[in-house]
DNA sequence: AAAATAAATTAACAGCGTTAAGTTATTTTG
DNA sequence: CAAAATAACTTAACGCTGTTAATTTATTTT
């Protein structure tokens, strides 16, 4: 079974090395831009071989934004373990998903923003952006049991929370042109205003 | 000079005619799905008179956010005139946001939400948006006015409510299926969450 | 070495946004 | 009232797009 290992392995390069392509291509260019033959080009294949690896373009990107999202919730992760202080994890958690958003516009964009075609449902429950979303549930949890917030309702508060950073996310992704304050501050108050309007 | 009129109302009627065909194809089966002959079909013309009124496709859709712009910016006017407190004509301005949203969640979806391409560089000084924007930032205004918030920034504090509102709004939107906890008291929650966090 | 299988390609289809040229209908002018 | 001018609209076409089916090339198994 040598062999057939050497092979699989084989199929499995060409498969991320269509995967890098495609992600370095959407997020220069965008989604709708980058054709199929234009991934293939950049990786020197013809454009039907991609669909011998992905089912078609939105699933291709779909496991894209899988990817990516799995490091976002171990980014978060990491991230949060760096402190003590349960307030402090919460708001450092907040601003990694912000960051990391923005970061990654064009697969925020389809994991959060844009709905997948539906032949597959594979919706928010299913994908590794709900694993990032326990993350900071998890947090919030610790801060109601130490009593740092108004309310004991963990679900409330932190769907609360995360409509607030999705809010701040989507719309400096989707709304380039509109005249925001300087970037950095406007996140920084968002955090500031959902951590003290949620505080006991 | 008569006759000029009754050509240019024609013309406008066409205009108009071709605008409320494509806002319901856009709504029903989404921006990128809906092509230019679909549009031509339903209204009984070729695709390319549809050019003879807009630039090209992304023009046609930014003159029907532009209308639903104008739609919003006016109910919230209209909302904030039944009080006299300033916080409470925030709150209620807040409300009436997402309350549009949620009750037009197809428009909302095509101007707030839905990816545009990169092209689709609008100015927004001249945009109905803006008015939209000017009406809850007059109402911070008048609350700073008051004393009644934590910093004089109105920009920043008006930039992170519409952060918020259009986070719960457009989440509530995008992700039905998602547990969430009950509607109106997630709602209600952001809302009290962003006002307590502006607060004094 | 032959047969079987896997991997990748070529050719093609139907549809897209958009442009240029041509046609029909309306209005203006002499 | 007819001819010229203009406005309104259509036809034909270009170069793209995602995707499928058939076919060729390369590798592995027998």
């Amino acid at each position: 079974m040598v062999s057939r290992n050497r092979q699989e392995s084989g199929k499995e390069n060409l498969r991320q090395e269509i995967m890098d392509a495609a992600r370095e291509l959407f997020v220069a260019e965008g989604y709708a831009s980058v054709s199929m033959r234009k991934i293939a080009d950049k990786i020197g294949y013809s454009p039907t071989t991609i669909y011998l690896y992905f089912r078609d373009k939105s699933d291709l990107l779909h496991q894209i934004c899988e990817q990516t999202f799995a490091h976002l919730a171990q980014n978060i992760k990491s991230i949060q373990q760096l402190s003590d202080n349960p307030l402090e994890k919460l708001r450092s958690g907040l601003r990694e998903y912000v960051h990391f958003g923005l970061k990654n516009p064009s697969q925020y964009e389809i994991v959060f923003i844009t709905p997948l075609p539906h032949q597959f449902e594979s919706d928010f429950s299913e994908s590794n952006g709900k694993v990032a979303f326990d993350t900071m549930r998890d947090v919030v949890t610790e801060c109601v049991l130490d009593n740092l917030l108004k309310t004991k309702d963990v679900e409330l508060i932190s769907q609360t929370l995360w409509a607030g950073i999705h809010g701040i996310t989507s719309i400096l992704i989707k709304h380039e042109h509109f005249p925001f304050v300087e970037r950095d501050k406007l996140i920084d108050n968002v955090i500031e205003t959902l951590i003290a309007g949620t505080r006991a």
